[in-house]
DNA sequence: TCAAAAGTGTTCCCTGTACACCCATGG
DNA sequence: CCATGGGTGTACAGGGAACACTTTTGA
């Protein structure tokens, strides 16, 4: 594996806020660097005829596997703290690589994207840098480097915003669901209890799901529809 | 006047979307080129060690002659699309510079930034490469280079949605205004009338306006009072 | 027949909207 | 006393929140 050359544009990066949603839980995909312990966002750099976002989308499918992905850009961070060239001069030199001068040493203005996806359908890929990238329940983070806690509270921010405004849920979850499964998409995102009754009118008022036969779980209580989004 | 030099970033610049507030119109900060008829929003570059925020400021400063400006990101640009070399060549050629390889001729990303200033306080002033700074009604803008245009929609559709959220709409008007001017205010912002009495009394509900004494006009009719923003 | 979870119904309250009415002011 | 615009009152509709009730399922 060889890391970036230069045929990047220096100074410019971009890092991702990957969500997912499995067992009631809001998830985020950080990876972790070569015997460092140090944790971070996946991210990457823009080739110079490459569009910010086809870099973004690239670097996404390398990681996930996965090719139509939910990609929303939700803010630029371009502060001095991030300046902190002496972690990534040791992720370098532990990697064995020729470090003096390397361009990837410079101060970085960073383009913070947040995805959405179906967590099942995700095969998780480590890059030449980092040995693991895997889920982290949100509310237990490991401490990460440089400002990229800062990107995750600004992304999730920015989700719940969007939240009913675009109707993004669907990305979380497999084609078909209960409306259980979409109503504790939406109380881990918003980190708070919604109403059963007035949750579930709320959605089928929308228009947009489609119903489908009951799902016979087992369990001993009434089966629950099965829902799917209308894609029109 | 100088030409910005490489202690600044290359590859990355900033726009911003100034908006004013004056004879019940939404108004933008236009410049245009030297000799040009190319028409453009206010941008700039990023000094090496600065933070972008800053960058920004400075600009801005520059630009207006003010010092705390209301200042928002809402977008990065990143696609191909805004590479267009041959137009930057023409404007560096114009002022007699050398113009091989030279780094304002490079692919750009663009960080957006929007303002809200008070119209009457601002005095515009072109930069180096500039010879006019004007404002224009946002419906009857020039035509503008590049994505500028884009820009300029996207930066609206970012204020339509905080406005009520953030009460932002106090950066457009002078220290004591009316209610009526506040209200045509929001009604240029959202491009749409308002209905007066249910206007005044939402924006009274907030508990965020300091009533005055009136004010006479001499209009043949009632007195309005003046109000100000609290500032806690 | 019982508990658990799903689905639906009812009530209350708040907010936004539309419209009406009175008040101050200068001609 | 009239036209104009400012300030406030009222009545109605729609949506959210809280809660109750019924239905389905397996044990």
């Amino acid at each position: 594996m060889s890391l970036p050359t230069n045929e990047y544009i220096p100074h410019i990066s971009y890092d991702s806020v990957i969500f997912g949603f499995s067992g009631e839980k809001l998830k985020i995909l950080i990876l972790e660097y070569h015997n460092m312990k140090t944790y971070a966002l996946p991210g990457g750099f823009v080739k110079m005829d490459e569009p910010l976002d086809d870099a973004v989308k690239r670097g996404l499918s390398e990681r996930t596997g996965l090719d139509k992905i939910y990609l929303e850009q939700f803010h630029t961070f371009g502060s001095m703290q991030r300046f902190k060239p002496e972690i990534m001069r040791r992720i370098l030199e532990e990697q064995g690589h020729q470090v003096e001068d390397h361009w990837m040493l410079g101060r970085f203005i960073t383009v913070g994207y947040y995805a959405l996806i179906n967590y099942e359908s995700v095969i998780p890929t480590p890059d030449a840098l980092s040995d693991s990238i895997d889920w982290y329940d949100y509310d237990q983070l490991p401490e990460l480097m440089m400002d990229h806690r800062e990107l995750v509270e600004k992304a999730l921010e920015h989700l719940r915003i969007h939240l009913d405004h675009k109707l993004l849920s669907f990305n979380l979850l497999p084609d078909k669901f209960t409306m259980k499964e979409l109503q504790q998409v939406y109380e881990a995102i918003l980190g708070e209890e919604l109403n059963r009754a007035n949750f579930q009118r709320k959605m089928l008022s929308l228009g947009i799901l489609q119903r489908h036969d009951k799902l016979y779980t087992g369990g001993s209580h009434k089966a629950p529809y099965l829902y799917s989004f209308k894609k029109n």
